[in-house]
DNA sequence: GCAAAAGTGGAACGGACACTCCAATATGTA
DNA sequence: TACATATTGGAGTGTCCGTTCCACTTTTGC
């Protein structure tokens, strides 16, 4: 969409703005005025580099994510405590943009169109989490691996929950556990 | 605030009206007149019996999420197979509102009072399956017990928002591992 | 340096929606 | 019955917001 120079760095701008905005005043405080007076532009400018305002929230949303994946490149080569630590520094890192992740996951529970994104973006991480599994401990079959993938992101996913509405809330230690109980370990 | 006869009833017809939207159209679809048409009512009547719209859509919830309760005596009865079933009955039974119940806490991550509503539960909840593991095994020290019933009930969280947004998603079979401890099973 | 295309600001539009107000009526009580 | 108080409908209010439209300017490739 965007040709120019000027475009993108206007482009640029915009989402630098939602995602400050994003940042201060949660995914309630992004309206289409508050990001086009952050970022200095006329709502002209910002529809014609972006198809809604969600499209701006997706992409600040998308940028966040990755930024914390311990390995982009897709080498292979992050373990399982890598991952944990990701998702931890995620959720309670200084970028609060985790919450407008598990908002939006929230709002894919009647919204197909966001249900599709959120579970595309949740299917490519059991999947890391299952081969991590599988690096983790040798020989385990794959159908394993995943359901061990599926339960232990869910319960960082509701610990991560429980961590943003309550400050007090441990995370990390809790994490820690995901990967110790017994329960998820193989035996002996 | 109802004292009337009439003013119950009323009160009745709009929760139920409530419950029906909420069902059918997820929270989006519950606007004020929606409410008031299908309950029959004007809006007048609807604020002299509730202070606002959200405070229908929370007595909806909480009597939804009463309903599916094993031991709503509190007797300390129930098992933690118990507790897991009733939340995945919860999650994927025919009632809609479980979808309802993890947006409102997602709106939590942003908003300070919805926050403590959900927190609240949350914290009834965790005690009611940190009881259950006592319970299921004997001399566990409270502590245990209680990490144990947040990392429990973070994984069923993690699992219904999957389960919701993926009808192919099989939560019973997901939810039952994690009870499933290894080390007191012959073999998986 | 010139045109075609991209970029720009911001007024205006259309619609949604929670909540208020109030005059009229129904209800319960003494 | 008489009276205080609860209940009622629904028009009206105020506000917010995403998006469109368009005349004007800037950029870029040639």
């Amino acid at each position: 969409m965007a040709r120019y120079r000027v475009g993108l760095e206007t482009r640029e701008r915009i989402l630098a703005a939602t995602r400050r905005l994003l940042s201060e005043f949660g995914i309630e405080g992004v309206t289409l005025k508050a990001i086009t007076d952050q970022a200095k532009v006329g709502a002209g400018s910002f529809y014609n580099l972006f198809d809604s305002k969600d499209d701006a929230v997706f992409e600040v949303v998308r940028e966040a994510v990755e930024a914390v994946d311990p390995d982009p490149a897709g080498a292979g080569t992050d373990s399982l405590e890598d991952l944990v630590d990701a998702f931890v520094a995620f959720m309670t890192g200084s970028s609060p943009i985790a919450r407008i992740y598990l908002q939006l996951a929230g709002r894919g529970l009647t919204d197909p169109a966001i249900a599709s994104r959120v579970l595309r973006s949740h299917r490519r991480r059991v999947e890391r989490f299952a081969d991590a599994w599988q690096r983790h401990e040798p020989g385990l079959d794959a159908i394993e691996a995943e359901h061990r993938a599926e339960v232990t992101l869910a319960a960082l996913t509701g610990l991560g929950m429980t961590a943003l509405m309550d400050p007090g809330f441990d995370m990390r230690a809790h994490a820690q556990r995901v990967l110790q109980d017994p329960r998820l370990q193989p035996e002996r």
